[in-house]
DNA sequence: ACATTATCCTGCACGC
DNA sequence: TGCGTGCAGGATAATG
């Protein structure tokens, strides 16, 4: 399959979700999705590529593109910019921190969802880009319970619900940044304080209630029982 | 038509 | 100490 980017020129590097896209000449493209572990970025000398890489993109100066992916859940393929963007068209929802992604279009989506409020935001196609750990913060900000069904939540607590997405996303923007510390190199503390991802038993930072994990769609959700309703 | 579960894969936290 | 077991995760396929 990377035998047909060989000799690619890589036109520009576009993000879609989560979705890495180098778009290359002659309708190609090279699409990455890092999920759990995956790790995409560029070094100085090839000589310097580590071991360990998945893939080992040389450019046509000494630099090279690594791909890692220590549990290899990730992936990366060459495929056809045309049929790729029609299925990322229609699998994808608005990028949240868009102006495509407004309260109104939110709430629109709320009152056609018999989904829970988590799997609603976790579901690609509802918003881009959402994983467990910031839709867990986002409806414990918004105060919903992750088991609400969504078109049962009003729509105060779904604009505060969009207002609270955005937000965990900038945030998460700006730690990431600031933890940045050279090609796929990240210092500790990547994330900005987490108030319920992972502090099962620990008690919530607004109300000292202890933090529940319960499972959903195979998945584990964090929740302030008293916090979110 | 919907919802739950298995699958991919490996590092890591456990328990004995 | 060292081994084995099981779980975690995003997305999708398969099953109920």
């Amino acid at each position: 399959m990377l035998r047909r980017v060989t000799g690619r020129t890589v036109e520009r590097i576009e993000r879609r979700g989560k979705h890495i896209l180098m778009r290359l000449d002659g309708g190609l493209t090279l699409h990455t999705h890092l999920k759990m572990t995956g790790n995409l970025y560029a070094i100085p000398d090839r000589r310097l590529a580590p071991a360990n890489a998945r893939v080992i993109l040389e450019l046509d100066d000494d630099r090279a593109v690594i791909f890692e992916d220590s549990r290899a859940l990730g992936r990366m393929e060459a495929v056809r910019s045309q049929s790729l963007d029609r299925l990322l068209g229609g699998e994808l929802g608005p990028e949240p921190l868009s102006g495509e992604f407004t309260v109104e279009s939110l709430w629109l989506a709320s009152r056609r969802s018999k989904q829970p409020a988590k799997l609603f935001l976790m579901d690609q196609r509802r918003v881009a880009g959402l994983g467990n750990i910031y839709a867990a913060e986002a409806l414990f900000r918004s105060r919903i319970s992750p088991r609400k069904r969504m078109s049962g939540i009003s729509r105060e607590r779904i604009g505060s619900l969009h207002e609270a997405i955005v937000g965990v996303l900038n945030e998460a923007l700006e730690s990431a940044c600031r933890a940045y510390a050279g090609p796929g190199e990240f210092s500790e503390a990547e994330d900005f304080p987490l108030a319920v991802y992972g502090r099962e038993g620990e008690p919530c930072l607004e109300c000292s209630q202890f933090i529940r994990r319960i499972t959903q769609g195979g998945r584990s959700t964090y929740y302030c029982p008293a916090c979110q309703r």
